[in-house]
DNA sequence: TACTATACCATGATATCCCATATAATACCA
DNA sequence: TGGTATTATATGGGATATCATGGTATAGTA
């Protein structure tokens, strides 16, 4: 379960730290690092384990083999995907198209939301999280996750 | 089931412990410590045990990329959300980050709440707890309390 | 040869493990 | 019941391991 936050730094060969805890989340039995591809909502990246990537294009097989929906989904999350592999000390390095597409320089923050991650720029982060976290109070959605947990038991 | 309050000391290197009657009552086999994050209606941390916290991200986890509702509330609670492992002593140290928010400095109060548990500034959670006494009084509720604890026998 | 990418090694800071001690709670026994 | 022994537990400190990060060396490529 990924969970929390870690800031690390992108150094001169563009390689930056997986924080450790999830690394340790991560089945590297078939394929020692991640999957990365960009977020649909937000400015970031969207990261996965293998496994993961591999439930979501079994998925994506289930629906219709000539909708449109399944084209576009298909194409746009399966071809942009990238593999990222550890290196001996659990960095990766992240292609220059996601750089860009979230406006990471120098820092990165690694972002955790259960079943996956998201890479951000940290000072875009930190503005959304600070958003949504008044939403949350807003719309009181605190009785969301009581509610949700109760169901389970 | 997590009873009472427990104030302890934390320690010059950030380590407090939990208290051994809370222990007792986390499951221990997959992660042997527990999970805590920003309360949203008190400047207060909330602690959870480890399968709780599944349950929640599991209900919030689904594969699609493209919901809008959920992202708020899962940036929000599993982002600042920390995995705190217990040292052989049963101690945790807990993030400045959550320190900072619950304004808690050199001691901790542990506070059961049934399922869950908070972590507060004594004086706070002391004042805090005069107010909950007083609504009760003020509104009567004290019947309402028995009545239910009752049931519950 | 120049350039890129990958593997390998080094280091300082931080967090974790391990052992020690004092105090409080409990059990045991007269 | 009273007093003592034993256990459990909170707290403290030194030793060890982990981890993020930076650098060097080697292999591959064009």
């Amino acid at each position: 379960m990924f969970l929390s936050q870690y800031t690390y730094k992108i150094d001169s060969k563009g390689r930056i730290s997986v924080p450790a805890d999830f690394r340790i989340g991560i089945n590297t039995k078939f394929f020692n690092g991640i999957i990365a591809f960009r977020s649909y909502k937000f400015k970031a990246i969207e990261g996965l384990d293998f496994e993961k990537m591999k439930k979501i294009a079994d998925s994506l097989d289930d629906l219709d083999f000539f909708s449109e929906t399944k084209n576009d989904i298909t194409t746009s999350i399966l071809s942009d995907s990238y593999k990222l592999l550890f290196d001996g000390e659990g960095r990766i390095c992240i292609p220059n198209e996601l750089l860009k597409f979230a406006n990471i320089k120098n820092q990165a923050t690694f972002v955790g939301r259960g079943s996956s991650f998201q890479i951000w720029n940290p000072i875009l982060f930190k503005n959304y999280l600070e958003k949504a976290r008044n939403n949350i109070k807003k719309k009181k959605l605190s009785l969301v996750i009581k509610n949700t947990n109760n169901d389970k038991k």
